[in-house]
DNA sequence: CCAGCTTAGTAAAATGCTTTACTAAAGTGC
DNA sequence: GCACTTTAGTAAAGCATTTTACTAAGCTGG
């Protein structure tokens, strides 16, 4: 058995000529502790030996290990029909802001164990978990179960019907409808039109605009559609009845970049000059101006979440929303009405 | 500070009404060693107390962590460029044969922390390193320097170029050509010509080119072509020269899909009869023959490999070449010569 | 009935570190 | 010169386990 035999602090200490508690002291930090002449001593002994403390030994002293559990469906997953760069933002995100803050991470991915259980992050060898899913049932209530067995659980998720007991990081979507209907508004547009998506993150969105609608226009009708779907389907019958209207919309904001293209397509081809917005930013070349959620913001944000919730914040104040960041102008909302 | 506070062995124990001694033993698998009443004592208090193990003592005390360190150039990295699903397959290799060893992994995105020091696997949280890299020159010798330290470390890699002291998996690329090669040959084709690719991966290729044909046709002309890089652009010079012999090729085994594809369409515009096979399978809609490098069994075997490794095998018992293991047939090699 | 074995269980040492509570020496103020 | 503080360092307890070496019954066979 071909063992990592590491240095331990005993060997150090007997090879600088001091005690254990000294070596220790010295290299936890506080090098005060001892005089210049032994705290060369003890340099150089770790050097020789290349010392590094357990890791181990020193997460069970401090009850604390510095690491904390991802589940993440994978980003590799075949399954993934996120658009864009969804996965690689949100992954950047967090290795970056765990890298700030000198965290590790010990990576579960998810979507290759489908059925296997996260328990294994119950063995103590992290401190809390972040927990990835699009989908707000996980059929094993995965999440909730770590936060039951009292471990300190973030779930990063757009979706706002959250198990109990954990925290939560999600995109504030009335922010994401803010930044377009402003885009729109500085514009000239007073007729804006929503083309809706469906599920948690389409309400969100279609709410986020109507909260802003109500704010700035009072005589303004609201034209709102709903969609089954991300899929570009339903647009056409929508657009057919706006553009019946005395006053058709002159720009419309949809639910995400597909829906803005197709609209855009319909729009064009009947001579109809509309503007669109999207989001997601998910295809910079398509002329699209698009929302961007900013998913690397989120993913700092999760991990920041998560540490403040290790470090005993009250529940409440570990449920995050993200505002959207950045809107991306491009042609798509380049005439004015 | 909310920690994540576990039940300990001492609790199961007081509350179970044995000594601590009875319930790791119990626990640690041995049922055998106490009578039925106490193990179901055990038994219940363990459930009660939702008891499990802390896996950083275990650790400590067993001198092996079950878990291995993972250095990947992380799918999500915009950097990579290789075709067809390579990440994805490797990784679910690694994570299937984990998960089936019973191993968790560390997982240490590369990509997103170019600069940063692989040194913190030296901790002693891992048994040993799983190393991604297809460049066989990582700047800082991450690799080399973690096997230094004495930790088992595998690269897993195309090149063959390996540093000091680590175990290695890769493609035997000779089996890839012999594949493409003896597909063709049953088929027929005598006068098989190749285009190689870049790097130690063309190389490799083009080496199991030569020594295929070498064993198997004295008399035939070996016609090569070397190709700068994996795009299509030299193509076009070597089929023009190719196709103006006396004796054309009536088949070629190109270094990978992308340069089988442009082949085929430039010989399919001069109207010439050309059988095509590639390499990587990227993508299986195109009808091109193909070798399937295997990228989840060389995932798996990384891991096998990882843990003969650690388990104390010989430095060159852990050098493993994975043959590739099957070849698509498709319509780029249907009509033969 | 007792040597010898099995069974059921335990106490204590060990793992490699951190932390607490201590000591001894040197320095400081008056 | 004496009380008091600072400095430099240490011994020992503690962390949650596993492992080793032990004990005390209970059983077997002659």
């Amino acid at each position: 058995m071909r063992r990592f035999q590491k240095a331990t602090i005993k060997e150090v200490a007997h090879q600088a000529g001091v005690s254990v508690t000294t070596v220790s002291l010295f290299v936890g930090g506080r090098e005060s502790v001892c005089s210049l002449e032994t705290a060369e001593r003890i340099r150089r002994a770790v050097a020789e030996l290349s010392y590094t403390p357990s890791s181990l030994v020193s997460s069970v002293q401090r009850r604390a290990t510095r690491t904390f559990g991802v589940c993440m469906l994978s980003p590799l997953d075949p399954d993934v029909d996120f658009g864009g760069h969804f996965y690689e933002q949100l992954w950047r995100g967090i290795v970056a802001e765990a890298d700030a803050s000198d965290l590790s991470l010990l990576h579960y991915p998810i979507s290759v164990r489908k059925s296997a259980s996260t328990d294994a992050f119950l063995d103590g060898r992290v401190d809390g978990v972040l927990y990835h899913s699009n989908t707000h049932t996980d059929p094993n209530l995965r999440p909730a179960r770590l936060a039951a067995a009292g471990l300190p659980t973030v779930l990063l998720t757009r979706s706002q019907n959250l198990p109990e007991g954990c925290g939560s990081v999600y995109t504030d979507e009335s922010t994401t409808a803010a930044l377009a209907l402003e885009h729109l508004w500085q514009l000239g547009h007073r007729r804006i039109a929503h083309v809706s998506g469906p599920g948690e993150i389409g309400q969100g969105r279609l709410d986020g605009y109507r909260k802003w609608l109500q704010a700035h226009s009072s005589y303004n009708p609201t034209l709102e559609g709903s969609n089954g779907s991300w899929c570009a389907q339903r647009v056409s019958a929508l657009l057919t009845e706006w553009y019946a209207l005395a006053e058709p919309p002159t720009a419309v904001f949809c639910a995400n970049d597909t829906l803005a293209q197709a609209a855009l397509a319909l729009a064009h081809a009947w001579g109809w000059k509309l503007a669109a917005v999207g989001v997601d930013n998910a295809s910079p070349g398509s002329g699209i101006t698009s929302v961007d959620p900013s998913v690397e913001a989120l993913g700092r944000e999760s991990v920041r979440t998560l540490q403040r919730l290790i470090g005993g914040a009250p529940l409440d104040a570990c449920r995050v929303a993200v505002p959207a960041c950045k809107l991306h102008a491009r042609a798509s909302t380049e005439t004015p009405p």
